[in-house]
DNA sequence: GTGAAAGCGCTAACAC
DNA sequence: GTGTTAGCGCTTTCAC
């Protein structure tokens, strides 16, 4: 990398004038000959000059560059995000640098420091699995660098969210589903101690309570991993009660596809016999099976909106005060089968 | 970020020494005493002094960063090499920053420019689908930067490449049908003019010539975009024929996806009546259906192996000629379904 | 054992 | 219209 650079050191040199002049020609300075301008670039062209953004960004304190954190790259909804944060970085000029601390705390402590250390412009962060002290996010902003949390947040007054609208999201799910005719619906809920468990599970409940059904309590798991084989177990044991259920609305689709599975041993149908609905994204659903009706989470929206957050942090700097937003976004029903309301009517 | 900047040059001050002598503490030069390493440790503690690499790549001629390229980030398999590639990144200390072409051969000549300027230490690279020219590749390898191919690459013979063994992968699938029991064995072939296509067919095939059987033209459709209804379509037609096959290979899990909800529409079994295997990733394997065979692409492995060997190059430069690599990495046979074998033998 | 000085490549205030 | 100078934060020779 060192021999082959060009700088505009040497463009100067070979025609003969001084490096600033040459800076200001490649910008087109107003002040700046067209001649020079002209024998500048025709020069920087010839010798393939590229800019050293590395100098530049010393220079002007800043990089143009954000970085992401993200918990698991390989993972369908957040592989969604990283798409939608580099498509708006790209257009704004930004890069990105992309860290993943595979839900480990200690890495992401790790990463933030590097980034920092790189000093990225700003930070996206969704918070690790295991995050439960914030001091290296408090000493991260204090520092003025500006954070914009997707997805997995800490409540914090001085950074913008983008988040998902889980509990209307679930709502929205189990009304359809009641509307479609299922008159005991169950469902597998995820880790009660996340945020985003219980907001769908209120979301299911106030469902039921708006169409005036009632609750059983029988009718809904707790399932702390929420993985495909804990949906498959839970769903059996409710297939299994005397009063089983004739739907299930599931946290996630992992267990979605857990119950589709329990479902089909049983020999049973969906979604005649039994209706399914799961929290998901677009991709389950619709490799999945035709059979599920899902809701859907805009990763890609969600990136390209936190992204935007905050490159408008970073761009408004030192330009009056910071705007804090908290963005929740709309999940969106996609209802793939059109008999399930034939089926439950029978 | 100007503001709050904890620099080499405070510590110094308010030790009462000079920049570079906190540099060296910093650093544990064993020129430096005890005592003065002490105290610049304990103030740069307590400042939180974080060392500003921005300049330390300006002095030092490198960035300890690699750039990505990624041809579509929303996609399981590239999903898994990003991650691959991270992992190895950080634990060697190397930063990434990830470039999506989306498919663009404009948008991935701008990228590598983008990641030139930013001076990376070097780049991964997976073209995109519309890459037929290569100047700009070849621009950069003369400016020096060393470029390591995964998965879809250029035959430059100054580049390491990490790929996949498509013919071998497709074979062994094929040669498994066979000798699970399936007699009539279609494929379906995607876009004939990609080198993928081409090389799963071939593994087909010479697995049905080796077999001592014989390749039926009208079993082999190719499908040029590859999709879920390209997939789907071929299969119908397949499945009309006078003599249908009685198992399909597909070149992709999109296609395979297809052929089953063609098969299923048809109230045929899998796999009993009609045997599917399909060149995939575990992902959609797992996801779609017990009764899929699935073809294992290694993304997580090839992201590992690009970045080691573009590390080891970039690490090695200057000392002695350049190790250029070519690693073609195992397909795994993923078989899910046991039955399969019995289905065929009655 | 420590300091002074130079320089990585670039820009911008200040000359003239 | 162009050159000179200084400096972004850091490391590293060369002095002493």
């Amino acid at each position: 990398m060192k021999s082959n650079q060009v700088t505009i050191k040497d463009i100067g040199r070979e025609l003969g004038i001084s490096p600033s002049t040459v800076s200001r020609a490649l910008k087109d300075h107003p002040d700046i000959s067209t001649e020079t301008k002209k024998a500048v670039n025709a020069l920087a062209e010839k010798l393939n000059y590229q800019p050293n953004i590395v100098a530049l960004n010393l220079r002007q304190q800043k990089t143009n560059t954000i970085g992401v954190i993200i918990p698991e790259i390989v993972h369908f909804f957040f592989s969604t995000v990283i798409s939608g944060i580099e498509d708006v970085a790209y257009q704004a000029g930004y890069n990105v640098i992309l860290a993943q601390s595979n839900e480990s705390y200690q890495r992401e402590v790790t990463d933030m420091k590097a980034l920092f250390n790189s000093r990225v412009d700003g930070m996206l962060l969704s918070l690790s699995r295991e995050t439960t002290n914030f001091d290296h996010i408090e000493s991260i902003i204090s520092k003025g660098v500006p954070i914009v949390f997707y997805d997995r947040m800490y409540e914090s007054p001085t950074s913008s969210k983008v988040i998902v609208d889980d509990y209307a999201g679930a709502k929205e799910a189990v009304l359809h589903m009641i509307d479609q005719g299922c008159k005991r619906i169950g469902h597998l809920m995820a880790a009660p101690n996340l945020m985003i468990s219980i907001d769908r599970f209120k979301g299911y409940e106030d469902a039921l309570l708006e169409r005036k059904m009632k609750v059983n309590k029988e009718w809904v798991t707790e399932c702390f991993s929420g993985t495909f084989e804990e949906g498959k177990r839970a769903t059996k044991k409710l297939l299994s009660l005397p009063n089983p259920p004739d739907a299930i609305f599931a946290n996630n689709d992992p267990m979605a596809m857990g119950a589709m599975m329990a479902i089909k041993e049983k020999g049973l149908k969906i979604p005649q016999d039994i209706a399914i609905v799961g929290f998901s994204n677009w991709f389950f659903g619709e490799v999945m099976d035709p059979s599920l009706t899902s809701v859907d989470q805009p990763g890609y929206e969600m990136g390209q909106e936190a992204a935007r957050m905050l490159i408008k942090q970073i761009e408004m700097k030192g330009k009056g005060e910071p705007i804090i937003e908290t963005k929740i976004l709309k999940t969106k029903l996609i209802i793939r089968n059109s008999s399930l309301k034939k089926g439950k009517e029978k």
